[in-house]
DNA sequence: GTGCAAGGTACAGACCTTGTACCTTTGTAG
DNA sequence: CTACAAAGGTACAAGGTCTGTACCTTGCAC
């Protein structure tokens, strides 16, 4: 009738919502995770789960563990998860626009129904997240913006599924300022929001769709370029299956 | 920084895929399962993990289980299981449009890609599936061709986690046709799956998305109505907080 | 060089999962 | 009406996972 089912362990779980963090901007590099009993206790586990997914992320390269009083751990350059990623990018077939398609089916819904049900508080807090794009003066803090923006388009939609979703489809990718010096992709990303937002503001459902599409069809331009580019900036994978 | 993490017991998990295979329709009222054992062997894991699963169906009453020869694990006519999914859509607000929001988001991307990219071989999968619906003679023959158009659609549409996305959510729903007697929707509901179709054979995006939410409108006029009709063929839960 | 705030290690108890063996129920063939 | 076979029902021991608790080690700061 249908095949096998499995568990996840704690570890693993763990693990992945640690990950997702960092993937989100959550947690950038350098930044530091709170000691570990002090982690544990947050998330409800015990420190030895919480050490085992620690010692996941750190043979994966996504953090440092420093010990001693200054001690604790350290979110890496994730030059070693990135490189990763880009060769399974590459070398699973499809994988990379089934993420795009899919986040390009959750955003312009979600776009469409916040122009429909947006509040004056959605915009204002759209408005700040746009605003902190336009400031942001490194990496993360450019990609933290660019989370937040979408999650307060995801509520404003007023579709907790769809915020969800959009969520963790966006933990699938590494932001594009991760893979390249920031550069010029920037200010096109900053229009393509503040196209969306007028959009959004207007309570034009259509147009508020197309932009959004629009947008996400301009990442996976970007991603693209990077992820295919001949000359690569990989500092670790050949291009071989380092696939996990 | 952030919330409880949790892992589920493997009883939760083989609970949560044996409800989804019903709630597809794969398997209906009357259908027996596979014997203990092979069931088990199929799914990978020990007997007493399935049991425990099986219990928590019977308790929530999906199945029933009868001893001796003939005996074995039966799909039940599924009324309190729908009586309660009726009171939670009732009791849980915005549960119900957030369900359909989402579909209609997922489905209508689907529905775009699958118009741009089905094959000849994709159209004839699609085909049967809606000769299957025309035929279909009652609830269960009817749901399980719905559920096949639509993964049908998503197979078309080449991507992975659309498929997985759509498949989940319809298992979210109980299937209009579970909650009424076999009558009206079905008509309507045949002509909404053609008109896809025929977008689709056409190549036409835009008109496939658009019968696609067409189509999926429908379904939450019909569903809404259903439950929430002041005049409840609620055969068990009265409209309190049998929500689980 | 002492204090202290981290991480590192160890261990026992509770719970989950598995594999195996054996018992009970019940329809039906002979 | 008896025996068989095909199911579910029960029991148990071994191994794995998760937790709570206690104690050791490292290395910065004063």
């Amino acid at each position: 009738m249908s095949n096998g089912v499995t568990t996840q362990t704690l570890t693993e779980v763990v693990a992945d919502h640690l990950r997702r963090l960092i993937h989100l901007g959550e947690v950038g590099p350098g930044d530091r995770l709170p000691a570990e009993r002090e982690l544990a206790e947050q998330l409800g586990i015990a420190r030895l789960s919480l050490r085992e997914a620690l010692k996941t992320l750190q043979n994966d390269g996504y953090v440092e563990v420093r010990r001693g009083a200054r001690g604790g751990t350290y979110v890496t350059e994730l030059e070693a998860p990135v490189a990763r990623w880009r060769a399974r990018m590459r070398t699973v077939s499809g994988e990379f626009d089934d993420i795009i398609d899919f986040r390009i089916g959750l955003e312009t819904e979600t776009a469409r129904l916040a122009a429909a049900r947006r509040t004056p508080e959605d915009l204002a807090a759209m408005r700040t997240t746009i605003d902190d794009l336009t400031v942001a003066h490194d990496r993360t803090a450019f990609r933290l913006a660019d989370s937040r923006f979408h999650a307060s388009l995801a509520r404003a939609a007023r579709s907790s599924r769809l915020c969800a979703a959009v969520e963790s489809t966006r933990a699938e990718l590494f932001n594009t300022h991760d893979l390249l010096p920031f550069i010029d992709p920037v200010q096109e990303s900053v229009d393509d929001h503040e196209v969306v937002f007028r959009a959004v503001e207007k309570g034009d459902v259509d147009a508020a769709a197309a932009a959004m599409r629009d947008h996400i069809e301009h990442t996976r331009t970007q991603l693209r370029a990077i992820v295919f580019a001949t000359d690569p900036p990989s500092p670790d994978a050949p291009g071989a299956t380092t696939v996990s």
